[in-house]
DNA sequence: GCCCAGGTGAAGC
DNA sequence: GCTTCACATGGG
């Protein structure tokens, strides 16, 4: 079927969509070839593209209320107004030099919570390609403009509980198969309610998100802080950890409850940006950074510099 | 071939 | 409480 596009404008100012897109929290977009950025989201086909002061967006069926795409790139966000509550120390300045336009999306919160089930032990590079086949074989078909080959919804819960665990294995879930399956019977029948959660207080909601198998305190508060917009969760995987080992505990390992504590007080009260601020400079932005002292991150001395892409995984014995 | 990955749950201390 | 291990799979 042949369709045109509809367009529209958000003013954005300091808005990076690259690297908000490719920051590791939503794994379903991908590059055209003039420069947009292609997915869909819930039931929409959608084509974003960065412009001076503003992200055009075209989807491929008539728009009256574009309130959702709003919301989902949270355009009415002030990120200087967020930046300006981090802490001042050399690793954080560091990073938001470096990703500064990094931006918070608004996922769905179905959506978010399989795509990191699926997150489990695995590569970026991977996860897109499991939830790309996920949503091939079981998504519904959207509509697509011209030109571009066909899109799927992200499966609902209700479609991922009627299928076997043998058949989300064929999908090279691995063991996480198991796990997609029961939080959708989970939400399916009504165990765990995800509409309401958004209205619980951030521990009651990682509480009840913590009783699903498969979802610990890492992808709990990945779903809180990406889907709900829980601005003190503080995901907290190998990269984070390694980040905060180097920058703020001299590369020693304390226990990931110390550093959870640490995270919570330190980072302020948009802890969790903060932490894909970090995320996103230690993966991709410093080969080599300066090393933070913990709790005196003042300018002018000579650094000494620790690789933390390369660090050397701990000796098991 | 090897190490690793936006982890988690279970078992062992 | 903390540490170690298995879990599937393929990218680099």
């Amino acid at each position: 079927m042949s369709t045109g596009t509809t367009k529209t404008f958000f003013a954005v100012k300091n808005y990076d969509l690259a690297l908000t897109l490719n920051s590791g929290q939503v794994f379903r977009w991908t590059p055209d070839d003039s420069g947009g950025w292609v997915s869909v989201v819930g039931r929409h086909w959608v084509r974003l593209q960065a412009q001076p002061s503003s992200i055009a967006a075209e989807v491929a069926h008539p728009v009256r209320d574009w309130g959702w795409l709003a919301e989902y790139l949270q355009v009415g966000v002030d990120l200087d107004e967020v930046l300006s509550t981090f802490p001042a120390d050399r690793p954080m300045r560091a990073a938001v030099a470096a990703c500064y336009g990094l931006r918070l999306l608004r996922q769905d919160p179905w959506e978010c919570l399989a795509s990191f089930i699926l997150s489990s032990n695995n590569q970026i590079t991977r996860i897109r390609q499991l939830i790309g086949v996920l949503c091939k074989c079981y998504g519904e078909p959207v509509q697509v403009p011209d030109g571009y080959p066909p899109s799927y919804a992200f499966p609902p819960a209700e479609t991922i509980a009627s299928l076997t665990e043998h058949e989300l294995r064929r999908c090279k879930l691995g063991f996480r198969a198991a796990y997609l399956l029961r939080a959708a019977r989970a939400v399916t029948r009504g165990e765990l309610d995800l509409d309401q959660i958004g209205s619980c207080s951030y521990e009651t909601a990682r509480a009840k998100l913590l009783t699903l198998p498969g979802v610990g305190p890492k992808i709990a508060d990945c779903v809180l802080l990406f889907a709900y917009g829980f601005q003190s969760a503080f995901p907290i995987d190998v990269w984070v950890e390694r980040a905060l080992r180097t920058f703020y505990f001299h590369g020693s390992r304390p226990p990931l409850a110390q550093l959870r504590t640490f995270a919570r007080e330190h980072f302020g009260p948009f802890a969790g940006y903060a932490q894909q601020y970090l995320y996103h400079y230690v993966r991709t932005r410093a080969p080599e950074r300066p090393r933070a002292e913990a709790g005196q991150c003042e300018q002018g001395k000579p650094d000494q510099t620790v690789c933390i892409a390369h660090a050397p995984r701990r000796r098991r014995t």
